[in-house]
DNA sequence: TCGCCGCGCTACCATTTGACATAGGGCTGA
DNA sequence: TCAGCCCTATGTCAAATGGTAGCGCGGCGA
């Protein structure tokens, strides 16, 4: 936990509530959310901020900016589980007094807005609406790692890299990250390949064979794909029935 | 779906209630889910018991027996989800106005509590509690697929299997469905195969490789260990935590 | 300014895994 | 009773993927 500037912003100036692809709380809610957030805290690009194996007493909310959640086996593999954009619970994973299961790391500098594991409860008897959309938040990130299963179990190294990409691009647009279709964040070779179970060399190769392709452009600093259309039908990606989300 | 015997049995000789992994609910929380509960239907083995893509009113908890949940591409291939186990709640993934993204098939003969989406707003408004108790299921199911994306991702062929026998095990015993250790049940290889991401082939050779081995057992009809320790250890299994699962 | 280090890239070769073909056993229904 | 089907098992060969090593570039700190 590399935490700076524990300070506590009100939930009004809360910068979820302009995100397009959020279903903002209304006030009542605001109002509890309020009493229930413990602070903020911000991480640096490439900083730890939740470790694999410690006990947290923390749920947290993205605020701004894109982790990734990891797990590691004790010889050194690592697997990247999903990546996580603004909006997103983090800490929940798992049951709620078991040592954290997974990692987190910053892709960018980041928000989160911290909240006690040990008064969750309360959120549920008082906001039940609040509680109901937690489980649907819980519901969707668990579609979301279906989704990943089919695409290591089943897909080929290049289906599995454009589906990747296509995955990432819509979440980025869903939170109003990406730029005309392109979504400007660094992902190292290495992380893709923890993320597709491919080696690394495995991963540079195919990289390049969809950049000639030209299926999708990821370089060192951004991603884009000259047609969506025709990377959907290519990676068999289904698109995500989408749709608003809730948060917090 | 294929219904069966739609019978609605008093929720006070609910078989969940005296299964041991599993915390019994009081008698407030039974009043309740007996008005909640619409019904029950039994399904044969082998049989689909959810369909992909079609769209459900429905939340079921598995009363007995045991299925396993799938997702299929449009081109055939077939990558097994996850195994659903007495208690667990059937579809609450994914959001919940969206089409089934995955489908549902009985291992063995079994029977489902059938429950209302659209109703489950009230049971987060009535019983917090509950609610509560079905957030913790959805990100118990969440660590589950985690294990499962490390174990397709970055585990070798060998090292899958015999981690997915340890699962499996462990899940029955919790359930009170093994026996001195051995888990009758029958899954073909080319189920295996589609859970752990190989082709039909290379999981046969596989399973005889770990027989050979003294590893794993898995037979036609039945999954034992000879040694967890030693399986636990060469397939980097952690547990996973386990303690009482709550359910409904 | 120089050297170190992380990262992308390439080459060569080893290993794992997949595809296809085929055979036998056991169950089921005509 | 026999054909047909599903499942397990085996062999051979091909393709996908991994391992190791080495090069070059650019950022960063001494």
């Amino acid at each position: 936990m590399t935490a700076k500037t524990p300070w506590k912003r009100d939930c009004i100036d809360c910068p979820l509530l302009h995100c397009e692809g959020l279903r903002p709380l209304d006030k009542d809610q605001l109002k509890f959310m309020q009493g229930f957030k413990q602070g903020e805290f911000q991480i640096e690009k490439g900083t730890q901020s939740l470790v694999q194996g410690s006990i947290s007493p923390h749920v947290y909310t993205l605020l701004e900016g894109v982790l990734f959640r990891y797990r590691i086996l004790e010889d050194g593999r690592r697997q990247i589980v999903n990546f996580v954009f603004p909006g997103d619970l983090i800490g929940l994973q798992g049951a709620l007094d078991d040592p954290l299961l997974h990692g987190c790391e910053a892709l960018t500098p980041a928000t989160l807005c911290v909240f006690s594991r040990d008064r969750m409860v309360e959120l549920f008897a008082e906001q039940p609406k609040l509680g109901f959309d937690l489980t649907w938040l819980a519901a969707k990130e668990e579609a979301a790692l279906e989704e990943h299963l089919v695409s290591i179990g089943r897909r080929t190294a290049k289906e599995r890299m454009v589906f990747l990409a296509l995955f990432l691009i819509e979440r980025a647009a869903a939170t109003g990250l990406d730029k005309k279709g392109v979504f400007p964040i660094s992902i190292t070779q290495s992380q893709i390949s923890d993320t597709l179970g491919l080696s690394l060399v495995h991963t540079n190769r195919t990289l390049q064979a969809l950049r000639k392709l030209k299926l999708v452009n990821w370089t060192v600093n951004s991603i884009s794909i000259p047609d969506v259309d025709v990377a959907r039908e290519f990676s068999h990606y289904e698109g995500s029935g989408s749709g608003v989300r809730p948060y917090i």
